[in-house]
DNA sequence: AATTTATTTCGATATTTCTAGAAATATAGT
DNA sequence: ACTATATTTCTAGAAATATCGAAATAAATT
């Protein structure tokens, strides 16, 4: 993880709709959760849902996997996990990196 | 925080200029930065960076104290440490909150 | 192969955000 | 009061994003 894939990840979660979206996935489990059904519970159109789904699958934060008719959604917590310790480990305080615009390595 | 404040500050922070400054400001210590420093230190004209402050600013991210003729920059750290356990607690791999779209208390 | 269900892609519009120059404001020094 | 410095506000064009209906695609069922 480095600035500019946070950077990425913190503005595709920084609309409130995906975030919810994503919350839905991080509460929905590894069985995750069918578009239509985050659709249902949203109450926003298929195509604007698809559309910010699409977002944040392309930031890696969710993962997707077309079952029969469904397309399941999954929180892909990896990703998540490492912007949490990017903006933990440098940006919070007691930061004690060096200043050379590096990750604390 | 709640998920509206929360992805107030993530949608800031998604700003690749924004986190840079931001990361600055933290790196900085409590002696802040003054604006003209952050300004030459990235290299962007100064309106543009007053912009990008404001925002994080409105977002409680940022404290600016006016000294002399300079303005201080300050990073927040309340409203980061309370994104950072929001994210951890709502928004990661073994939530534990019951389905009501409340916080986990 | 036609139908139904689930979801995406397309296309168009409305809105927001980014960027940066010019002008304005605030403070300090002379 | 004038000048210099520091920063913001104003303004506007360009680029990105959000929204959503309509059409297209994918898969299962009949």
């Amino acid at each position: 993880m480095n600035e500019e894939i946070a950077a990425k990840c913190l503005a595709e979660l920084g609309s409130p709709t995906r975030l919810a979206v994503f919350r839905l996935l991080v509460r929905a489990g590894p069985d995750g959760m069918v578009v239509g059904d985050i659709q249902r519970r949203l109450g926003i159109p298929a195509s604007t849902l698809s559309h910010h789904i699409a977002r944040l699958t392309w930031a890696g934060l969710v993962e997707r996997r077309r079952r029969g008719r469904s397309l399941h959604c999954f929180a892909h917590h990896p990703m998540m996990d490492d912007l949490v310790h990017f903006l933990t480990a440098e940006c919070c305080a007691g930061f004690a990196g060096e200043d050379t615009g590096q990750p604390a390595a």
